[in-house]
Order: structure tokens, then sequence, then C-alpha cells
DNA sequence: CGCATCTTTGATAGTTCTCAACACGTGTGG
DNA sequence: CCACACGTGTTGAGAACTATCAAAGATGCG
């Protein structure tokens, strides 16, 4: 159906790109090889620590990313210093807002994160070029919006107890997207303040909302980031779904 | 630039889409009069009153609509009946979910609404066809994402008070886009109940927090419904921005 | 091993919810 | 025209939940 797509281990997609997750799975997916290649010649590959700031609350940023692994926790802030984290997200995902100059969120690294970062020109002529590209770009942005719009629910609706296991069943699914067992073993990305500034919580209320999960058996933990489920479906119960 | 877009008041343009607020601001923006005259031959023209509901949670929607003039509310229900208004939509909104059947929310008519619907086949090949029509579907796209975020701040961190006033706030900027005035007056476009459905607040709180506002001069309240705000920016301190 | 950071736990205060009664405006029928 | 019911909004008192402040306990790192 598409003779130039035939390229999944051609020597002519550019070596930055041969084994890169987003090479088929995110926007990269809807170029063809010479684009790819047109594209790799701008992009970098960078490697970033937990607590990396990748895109300010209002800079003007200048460049786009492709997430690699990793991930990223969207967030606004207050003048005041209060703190919501509205998003996060994983491989491979596209970082950055196209067609404004201010995102309003503020991109930081939660865990160690790879990322493939192109300037911001290039990528919005090749959209203007590419309507593939563009369409890769509308489903992602509705998806998260679909994901905007279920995690209002869980912060206007939901008991503290109830968000606490629905950010531990956000993670075991995206941790592990396709899994079909009952049970879950992950390691939390974000800190307990981070988990709090998700959930609209203070970190105290998480601690203790994760003592009770744990008490009544719902999770184990280990060392404060590791995580087992046992049940997936009773923790959904938790969650209010 | 676009030879074909000069039908501002051309006998080309459909009889349907002549008086129509949308033909330039929403997604038919991006049409030519002969696209638009081939979509209009399969749009219809509705009239709702206020209640009614235009896309089921689950439901999978034969058509999408544009708003043309009122306002809806988009809503998610959990199970017991907790609910949450995930964002309103105003003309020259585009109303649907693309490229899935479910759409997750349920759109419901707050004021009198009148919209203008589509097969959902129809606009999905033009879609495909036009690059410039799913430019602008992406465009809402990101501005919808980027008001979702917005809120999902003022459900997080906001207290009841700076959530009433962000409410206030965010109807009066969206009833009158370009005012440049201190004051601004206004009729609120949904019940107590809504409201605080909307806040993740309760009914009475809302109320509460209105009668405060009122006790301290911020707004004027008329029958309820009908707001006058003298002094905007004293609002917006209220809102915590 | 010791220090800095993160997490847990406890006691208390504050905000918002819940339940209940009352007020207001509107439309209906006697 | 008034009485009444009904939907909607307001107000009050007490309960429940979560935040705040404080201290102690883990954990990781040099």
């Amino acid at each position: 159906m598409d003779i130039q797509r035939k390229d999944v281990h051609n020597s002519d997609t550019p070596l930055l790109c041969q084994a890169c997750e987003s090479r088929h799975r995110g926007v990269c997916g809807a170029l063809t090889s010479d684009q790819l290649l047109k594209l790799s010649k701008h992009s970098s590959r960078r490697d970033v620590e937990p607590g990396t700031e990748l895109v300010g609350e209002s800079l003007a940023t200048k460049s786009y990313s492709n997430i690699i692994s990793g991930v990223v926790k969207l967030s606004k802030m207050m003048a005041d210093g209060r703190q919501q984290i509205v998003g996060l997200q994983f491989a491979p995902d596209f970082l950055g807002r196209p067609f404004r100059a201010e995102n309003g969120v503020s991109a930081e690294a939660a865990t160690d994160v790879k990322v493939c970062s192109f300037p911001k020109a290039v990528i919005e002529r090749m959209i203007g070029e590419m309507p593939e590209l563009e369409h890769k770009l509308l489903e992602q942005t509705l998806n998260e919006l679909d994901e905007a719009r279920n995690w209002m629910l869980t912060l206007g609706r939901k008991t503290a107890g109830e968000k606490v296991a629905s950010y531990l069943l956000l993670i075991a699914t995206h941790a592990f997207p396709d899994n079909e067992e009952d049970s879950v073993v992950f390691d939390l990305p974000m800190s307990r303040t981070d988990i709090a500034d998700f959930l609209g919580l203070t970190m105290e209320t998480v601690s203790r909302q994760l003592t009770k999960l744990r008490k009544e058996g719902v999770i184990k933990v280990m060392n404060n980031r590791h995580v087992e489920v046992p049940d997936l479906a009773r923790l959904s119960e938790r969650a209010g779904v």
C-alpha cells in the first residue's frame, strides 16, 4: 500500500532512528525514510536526569521532542507556588505545543528520560507539507484530551482514596499497556510530593492512603517506590471504576 | 491568495451557510464554496432546548455538529452517579470525537442551542481529502486541551472561593471574548448544580461563595442568573490569577 | 557511618459536605 | 385573586474529610 514505508530494517533508515521506538509508533511513523533522513539531520538525542526542565511554562521553546523512554510530567503553577501536574507523557509521545509560542505548561523529566529533539521550524514546515504527520499529531492530541478529561473527573469528584488508587492504576496500565494478568509489579515514577501535585492532595494524605491500601492488602510496597498489585480488579474497585 | 475563498457574499455559498457564524470562524472556514455546497447537502440545522442530550457518553454517535449558538456542556459520570463537567463549548466549536466510535463524554445543551449536523462518514471522508480541515480540527483540539489543563489546575489546587471566581471569569471572557472594559454584565448559562459539577463542589458551597462575592461587592446578582461584574481585575484576584 | 532527603505517623485545625429547613419566583387551578 | 405546589436557590448546624504543623522513622548516598 505504501511502498516507501517498507524500510523496517532498511539501510535507508538513518542510523539514529534504526533502533528507535518512536520510529514506527510515534509521529515519525508518518514519515518515509527519505523524510526521516532529512529530519534526522536536524535532530539530536539527549539523555536527561529526573528533575530536568525540558520545556518552560512561558518560555518560547524553539524545539519539539519525541520521548524515546522515561516519563515526563507536565505541570502548571500558580503565582503563590501551588502546583498541579496536568499530565504525564510516556514514550513515544510527542512533546511540545505546535502553532503557539507559549505552551502554558512546563515539562520536567520525572525519571531518566531519553528524548529526540528537532528545531521548531523544521517540524512546522514538515507539518505543512505532510498531511500524514498532522494526522498523527491530531490523534495524539485527541488522546491527550481524553486523558485530561478523565483526570478532571478524578480531580473533581473522587475521594483521596480513590484518587490514589486511580494513580496506581494509571501507572500500572501505562507501564504495561497490554498486560493480561491479574497482578502487576512496577516502580512508581514519582515522589509522594509529585503524586500529591498530580492528584490535588497533600503529600501526607497520599502517604496515608497508600498505607491504608497496603494494610488492606490491595498493594505491597517496598523501598517506597516499588509496588506490587496482586489483584488489579480489586485496585480498580478502589479507584471508583 | 486563495481565489476560491472569495465567497463572502457569493451566491455560490449555500443558503444555509450564508448567515452562519461558523462559515468563517469554525471548521467550515477551511472549506471552499464548492465543498461547502457538497457538505450542506448532507447537513441539517437543529434547535434544541436546555437539557437536550446531543451526544451520549458511550453511544456510538453517527454525526458531528457545529455549534451555531448557545452553550454545550460536556460531562462524565461515575457508576454511582457522581458527575463532573469536563468542558464547555461555545459557537463556533466543533462537536464530536473523530476517529473513535465512543467519545467518553456526553454532551448536553446548557442553554438554547442551535447546531448544524453532518453524518460522521461525510466528515471523515472530507478530512482525509482536505488537509486544511484537519488543520482546523487540530487547532481546536489543541485549544480544548489547553483549556482542559487550565481547568485541572482549578479543580486540583484552588479553593472553593477561587473556583467560583474562576467560573465567573471563564463565562465573562467567553461571552465577550474581546471585552476591553473593566465591567461586564452577562447571564450565567447554567444552574447552581451544573456550576457545582463543573467546579467539583456541591451546590450549597457554590451558593455560599456567590453570596460571599456579592456581599463583598465583587459581583451583583439579579434573578439568580443575571450577573454584573463592576471590576474584572478584582474578580481575577479572587480567581487566584 | 553519618548526613540529607524523603516518607510515615500523630494531633489539631480548617474547609467543604451533608442534611435540613426556609425563601423566592412561577405557573396552575380553585 | 389567592392558595398551593414545584423547581430552584439560600442559609444554618453539625459531621466528615483533608490540610497543616510537628516529630519521628526510612532510605540512599558520600
